[in-house]
DNA sequence: AGTTAAAAGTTGCAACTGCAACAAAAAAAA
DNA sequence: TTTTTTTTGTTGCAGTTGCAACTTTTAACT
């Protein structure tokens, strides 16, 4: 999904001044915005690659999103507590900045790409949905291996298969279900001793049928 | 936040008909869609209080979202797991139904309400995202102390107080952070306990200075 | 190839949490 | 006002989890 789909070349330069949208690139490593949440904004990734992290008062950091081509971020993170937040490039990004309120204030009516922009946005934004739902399902299951259990077959019935290759490291995973690594890796070799599953580099076998 | 904003009395009608939407009206304590993940719709809630429950292969239910006046759901629902899902309304209700297919698709641009109507429901996924994302911050706190501590910060600052009273019962509340309620109100009494806290009846207020 | 850093894999242990099973209080219904 | 239902408040206990501390393995640099 593209937010800028159906919108082509010269409008989307006319769309991006008209939201007086600004283009940055960044090297890895920095630190871009360490206060996304006061600053109401969109941003788009055009490429490269980020990650989003929320810093608590003791220092502990948890991945909040990962963001890649195309990626839609910002203005809907809560403003609301006191966490810190913090936009990191990974690999050297170039990102575009709209300020939320440019894009919603804007009441003119006749422009095509200005109304195909507000609707991939929103189409963006109900995929972003679904996958904040996902999780919220995995991380409302009690014990590390219903969470476990839960986030499998959701992947699985993802891609189809009984076969799951993570995305990241289970260090990443064990952030993603908010458990500790240690905890969860033990709960995986006791699925694996009950030959639930089986596991090989990142690669996990699932050996039951449908869970639920 | 209104899904018509700006959308005047006949426009609306027209819109209503040009998506083919269609409006409801169900007693009270009805199941009215038990699937609502196969179905792609939105719907809009314009008078009562329904909520969406999850039931999983144990039979246990979970509040997933409570729906009152103008409030929206749908489609962004996981369509992905098997759990199911149950719309209930807890009052007689008033909803209306849209695909969501006919939304996206629709690719005339002339018409103000269409574009209008695209753009609020953007504006209220966008509220809807910072709840799921404030939901995600309480879940991923480690421990059920923390879990509190976050969700009263989170409260106490969107209202800009130290007392919270409790939109709801400790036990929703303990279903909302995903705990056992026992083990919550174990916390709760630590907590009065150690002098962070009072409470009385729904209230809670809050003795520290802010948390982190 | 050799060094350094990151991730995976383990374990003991104390603290925490879920569960079950109640009693008491409050709220809703009759 | 009684009765019934829901919610709150408690507790013991077994099983689970987080934490700290390490070793081994894998991946990334130089």
């Amino acid at each position: 999904m593209d937010l800028f789909m159906n919108i082509k070349g010269q409008n989307k330069a006319k769309l991006l001044k008209l939201l007086e949208a600004n283009t940055f690139t960044f090297k890895e490593n920095l630190t871009i915005l360490n206060n996304i949440k006061s600053d109401n904004i969109i941003g788009i990734v055009l490429k490269g690659y980020l990650q989003i992290v929320q810093i608590d008062h003791n220092g502990n950091r948890t991945l909040i999103e990962e963001l890649e081509n195309n990626d839609v971020f910002g203005s809907y993170l809560s403003s609301l507590n006191n966490n810190e937040y913090e936009l990191i490039t990974k690999e050297e990004s170039t990102v575009i900045l709209i300020d939320y309120q440019h894009i919603v204030n804007y009441q003119e009516n006749s422009k095509q790409y200005y109304n195909n922009f507000v609707k991939n946005l929103l189409m963006i934004l109900m995929e972003k949905m679904q996958e904040k739902n996902e999780r919220i399902e995995i991380l409302t299951k009690k014990g590390i291996r219903n969470k476990l259990l839960e986030y499998f077959n959701i992947i699985s019935k993802k891609r189809g298969t009984n076969t799951i290759y993570l995305p990241y490291t289970y260090s990443t995973l064990a952030d993603y279900l908010a458990v500790d690594r240690s905890a969860m890796m033990r709960e995986i070799k006791n699925l694996k001793e009950e030959g639930l599953i089986e596991t090989k580099n990142g690669r996990i076998r699932l050996l039951y049928e449908k869970f639920n």
